[in-house]
DNA sequence: ATACGTGCAAATACTTTGCAGGCTT
DNA sequence: AAGCCTGCAAAGTATTTGCACGTAT
């Protein structure tokens, strides 16, 4: 069972364990969400959604997306201009770094997570309870490959 | 002169370099965002605003910041649900911390972000263009004052 | 003097809400 | 059977744009 079917699986467990319904538009949109690593937006899964439910809305969509973040299934990367996107792959806050070019999204192990959110309570007092961290740039590839 | 001075002579100069007009409204939109350190939001530079200028409009507001942003003379962190917020103190990208409770956002001067990028840059092999950090928590002072 | 800036109002884009009928449990 | 879910439309909210008048250079 790979990560994907994992992530579909354990979505719809919890929506049940919650006793919110499982209705096929809710599985259409779960595996959007399982299977898609470019972390869609809402027009995005809206779109993909109607090839299999024509009459659906936008509407649907931010539900179940809501629902979804309250029970932290969904990760939501907020951008005011460009439009939210979603992760519902890995929906812990991790750091990811993006390549502009070629879009491949890799994880970034050389930062010991931990060790930064200790020495930030510290420092600030504050009682941390989420980091995101987004990178850009253009991945090694890409930049021998132009 | 200390870094709000600073940045308020910057931004002039910026705008002038540009050939932007340099009206008492922009000076005093300049002033607000070299001076205050809670990252301030449209709404809330334009109340602020309000005090000398009655008459003026958020639309004023946006379009100054708008020709900041360009000049990279302000940062904008976006938040699509809390309304985004403008940092003119320190133009370059830098991590965030905001309180869940009271929506104040501090910089965090803890951890060095050019040591953190160039780390990253060497395990990843990537040319890093733009790396943004927020983190939520509850501050000292709600943790104190429930 | 002239071109740019201001500030009103209307337009746009994104997201949320209200509600009547349908479907999951 | 009961209540939540869907999907349409309308209402919010944040931001942008158009335009006539005013003002900085």
């Amino acid at each position: 069972m790979n990560q994907h079917e994992i992530r579909f699986i354990e979505m719809q467990k919890a929506l049940k364990k919650h006793k919110y319904k499982v209705t096929p538009q809710r599985l259409a949109i779960l595996k959007i969400l399982a299977y898609n690593i470019s972390h869609p937006k809402i027009d995005e899964i809206y779109e993909i959604l109607r090839k299999t439910f024509p009459t659906t809305s936008p509407a649907t969509v931010y539900k179940t997306v809501a629902v979804l973040k309250e029970l932290n299934e969904v990760l939501e990367i907020q951008y005011s201009d460009k439009g939210n996107r979603y992760d519902g792959l890995t929906p812990i806050p991790h750091p990811h770094i993006c390549c502009t070019v070629c879009n491949k999204v890799f994880d970034i192990q050389a930062i010991n997570f931990d060790d930064l959110i200790n020495k930030m309570e510290k420092e600030t007092g504050f009682e941390i309870h989420h980091v995101r961290m987004d990178v850009n740039g253009i991945c090694q590839e890409c930049r021998n490959d132009p």
